[in-house]
DNA sequence: CAAAATAGCGTTCAAATGAACGCCATTCAA
DNA sequence: TTGAATGGCGTTCATTTGAACGCTATTTTG
């Protein structure tokens, strides 16, 4: 729908106004995309409005309509299955992005990739009431016994579990009897800590 | 720490900011406050800043940073427990606000107070994995067969069950055999129909 | 009491800004 | 093939905008 040009104009727009607060004005996309006529900048903003991208804001700078911009601004990254052997999952791409404020979840610091969240799949955990298809809302931080954490077991993929110790030895609980007690073989290393959760109504069935 | 000016100045920014998405110029705040010359309100403008409310944007108008307007912009009223006699729900004072785009939850027009919170008491709806404790998610629309609606049944308080039907008359079925029907008397209203959850790890305990 | 902060008036100024008009070249669908 | 859409150039213009300087009066605070 948007052409070359296009796109790349309204993204500097939308990182502009997410910086600055502020939607940059003509003259500043001019320099940015080295125009020399300012006039050709208007007619790309004439034609970003026309497909609704942008409008005109207090009859002053053309930008995009403060819930286009804030939607962005608490984003968390959503998973589905963290593979194996990727531990820096800022180089991933997330299935989705889902727009929270961390602090509902008492999350201090909203760092960028401090807080993500997992798809929950399966009822491993249903008796701590999580279900199928539920987002874990996770933060990055040091789990402490008794915490519900996604684990990476043996650097297969990422599964939530509850962390305890067992003489000295860290051990996942699965919070269903129907499931046993996962003790690592060689590494345990934690992703994440849930802090909260997310349910959509009719995502489970 | 705000003076009485400074603080109808500081909300007129914001509220602007909010609506347009973009500060208001000073010649605009000048007509607002119906002050003669446009320096008093340079003045004003300083003097906020020096109070760290509000910064210069791109160098250009005077508002507050992004963060701080957005963190407002998606935001959900939650409340305790809904008295009885109250249908105008937009009269009544939230308990709080949480900022979640209602996106998540598939809600197409988040309308205002179209989407609102109810913390839930007790567990008449654990089987359905809904702990105490946990915000319900409600947007105003009509119910369908099945769907967990927040109730309020006979004018009394607001409660989260199933809508079902026996033999034409709506019944509230709690999702814990402990509990029993609800056969409303009266008048049976919907406050709202579930369409999310969200939990808070640690505030159920 | 004196000094600082607050609130305001009136005016001027340079720079920034959106908008417009005319013109040209390319691409693409009807 | 023809017209619309896209992308771009160059220029001009009225308006808006932030900023500044000087002045006065009241209120607050050390």
């Amino acid at each position: 729908m948007l052409t070359e040009r296009q796109e790349q104009i309204l993204d500097f727009i939308r990182d502009f106004q997410r910086g600055n607060g502020v939607p940059p004005s003509s003259r500043e996309i001019q320099r940015k995309f080295r125009l020399s006529s300012q006039s050709t900048v208007i007619g790309h903003l004439r034609a970003l409005a026309n497909k609704g991208q942008i409008e005109q804001l207090a009859g002053r700078t053309w930008g995009l309509k403060a819930s286009a911009v804030q939607a962005h601004l608490f984003e968390i990254p959503v998973f589905g299955t963290i593979p194996a052997g990727l531990p820096a999952m800022q180089e991933q791409v997330p299935d989705e992005t889902i727009s929270v404020n961390p602090a509902i979840f008492g999350v201090r610091r909203p760092g960028p990739s401090q807080v993500w969240a997992l798809r929950v799949h399966g009822d491993s955990m249903i008796d701590a009431h999580i279900m199928d298809g539920d987002l874990a809302v996770l933060e990055r931080r040091e789990p402490r016994e008794g915490d519900i954490i996604a684990a990476l077991v043996d650097e297969t993929t990422t599964t939530l579990k509850r962390l305890v110790h067992l003489r000295g030895r860290p051990v996942l609980r699965a919070a269903n009897r129907r499931y046993r007690d996962i003790v690592p073989e060689r590494r345990l290393e934690s992703q994440g800590v849930l802090v909260g959760l997310i349910r959509r109504e009719g995502a489970n069935r």
